[in-house]
RNA sequence: GUGGCUAUGGUGUAAUGGUUAACACAGCGGGUUGUGGUCCCGUUAAUAUGGGUUCGAUUCCCAUUAGCCACCCCA
């Protein structure tokens, strides 16, 4: 998608901002609000960022409405936490080695001095916040979801961007493998809501008690075959050797095949709850495979990690009840935003993961709190729905005018108030624009709105004290009381 | 952070080292009074930014920026 307009306000702006280019030569800091205006562009999204603009927001609304009843359902409460959090917190959290805070976090120091971070991911502060609000003392476990905006200064790409949003799920002081397996089902079941089809990849990353072991099993295996790795390889053996195996390097992938399984060498009791967690997904009947490469980046992680893939075989759905079209049967051009979107040209989804989590069980003590047992997932919103677009999901459109409110004149003017009152009243999505005069403006407005109706009010009908409604289908028209007005829109609207 | 490809109105495209940069769609205004979608007419609006080569650059070259793709990593 190209980006909007840059360069016709360029032109417009390259003499009103003339005067400012004075403050260009000024030595600035970077940082400061004077900084230098870019001369005579217009601003622009900062880069990997984007404006959600409303044809997009049907599929959001969407999404956050299966979030929503998935969270209901479950029995998980609702947390939000600041966008901005103490740097600390994330290198605390994921680790000074991971990438995201080695080289993808927001940092900045604000203005008292302290180093902040735009949040990268939504765990840590919702650990925190555990810690915090002292949540161990309500009865466990706790379950708690949370929606919003991540922060990763990276190179976009598609489906990948320096702004993304995401939700989460996560359960506080259980341990039970029961938890890991409802946090699976629920990642997996969200995607089955919306019409996708997943498969888990799941594996276990041990204990502090028995990580040590086949990390140095496979560190061995490796370091004996160190010259055929990748460079990249080579940098992870030392500083995160388990990484290796999760390599894409085809020279590293034949490698690996012969490496040793992590599962071989889990204590007893991560064994066994690796096991545990397997056998609910049976009962659960989620779709997943065990994959003893999989690692995940954030270092908080213990036994229980797994990533939601697409899955190989996607079955088209057949179309939902709404149609990409309008509903109804307009003819003419939908200059509401809601039909132009299907021209998008629905674009594969790389192979990456659709969502990912895992059992973090050390987190809270790591962090100051009492030891307490802890597991969650994330997933990315703009990634699911690129995901529907490239497979035509389309959600409903529950936005759409369904009641244009046409009027001619002052005191027809001052009726419209009154029935757009009592249709808002009685649910109905009604719209109008009072402050055109002609009624060709207005049914244009109409129509261009996809209403299904639109009530005209003139002097005849203020007099009559009648309301004309017009089916913006078929054309039909039929004077109805006042008084019935409503009534008889609802009826039409098919509600009840 | 590394590498590759790309950049023309709001959108999708066309064209050219030389006079007014073309077309479609959308937008806006008309086609007399209180009737939309079709049709007709009119109109707004672009060579990403900065340098260079040249008599002359939107076109050729370089840099910057952004987008896309691959890598890194991730959602």
């Amino acid at each position: 998608m190209p980006s909007p307009a840059k360069k016709p306000a360029a032109k417009r702006d390259a003499k009103a901002a003339a005067p400012k280019s004075k403050a260009v030569g000024k030595e600035v800091r970077p940082g400061s609000a004077d900084a230098p205006v870019r001369s005579g562009s217009t601003p622009q999204v900062p880069r990997g960022m984007k404006d959600i603009l409303p044809q997009e927001q049907r599929y959001w609304r969407h999404i956050y409405k299966k979030i929503e009843s998935l969270a209901r359902g479950y029995g998980y409460e609702r947390i939000d936490t600041p966008i901005l959090e103490e740097t600390s917190l994330f290198v605390r959290a994921a680790g000074k080695q991971s990438d995201i805070v080695e080289k993808e976090m927001f940092s900045f120091i604000d203005k008292g001095g302290d180093n902040v971070s735009l949040r990268p991911e939504g765990t840590a502060p919702v650990a925190r916040a555990y810690i915090n609000h002292g949540m161990l003392a309500m009865p466990q476990p706790v379950k708690l979801y949370y929606v919003g905006p991540m922060f990763r200064y990276e190179r976009p790409q598609h489906g990948r961007y320096r702004q993304h949003h995401q939700f989460g799920f996560e359960v506080f002081g259980d341990s039970n493998p029961v938890i890991d397996a409802e946090l699976i089902m629920l990642a997996h079941q969200f995607y089955k809501d919306l019409g996708i089809k997943t498969t888990v990849h799941i594996n276990s990353l041990g204990c502090p008690n028995c990580r040590p072991n086949f990390t140095a099993e496979i560190v061995a295996y490796f370091r004996s075959k160190r010259s055929q790795l990748c460079e990249d390889c080579k940098r992870r053996m030392t500083k995160n050797p388990l990484r290796v195996l999760d390599c894409k390097v085809p020279g590293c992938v034949a490698l690996k095949e012969a490496a040793p399984h992590i599962v071989d060498h889990l204590d007893d009791d991560c064994k066994n709850k690796l096991m545990r967690v397997l056998e609910f997904l049976d009962d659960l009947q989620v779709p997943y495979v065990l994959d003893p490469h999989l690692v995940r980046g954030f270092d908080y992680y213990t036994r229980t990690v797994f990533e939601v893939v697409l899955s190989d075989e996607q079955v088209i759905p057949a179309p939902l009840p709404v149609p990409a079209a309008p509903a109804h049967g307009h003819r003419g051009h939908q200059a509401v935003p809601e039909a132009q979107p299907v021209q998008e040209v629905p674009q594969p989804m790389p192979a990456v993961a659709l969502g990912g989590g895992g059992r973090y069980d050390n987190l809270i003590e790591q962090m100051g709190g009492r030891p307490t047992p802890a597991c969650g997932f994330g997933i990315g919103l703009e990634r699911a729905i690129l995901q529907m677009k490239a497979l035509q999901i389309d959600p409903p459109d529950d936005n759409r005018t369904e009641v244009f409110l046409a009027q001619l004149g002052d005191q027809a003017r001052r009726k419209v108030f009154a029935l757009f009152d009592e249709l808002r009243a009685a649910d109905v999505r009604v719209a109008a624009n009072l402050s055109k005069n002609a009624l060709k403006g207005q049914l244009e407005a109409a129509n261009k709105m996809g209403a299904k109706l639109t009530a005209i009010i003139g002097q005849k009908e203020v007099l009559d004290g009648t309301v004309l409604l017009r089916d913006m289908e078929s054309g039909m028209q039929e004077i109805v009381d006042y008084n019935k007005a409503v009534l008889e829109i609802t009826k039409k609207l098919g509600r009840e």
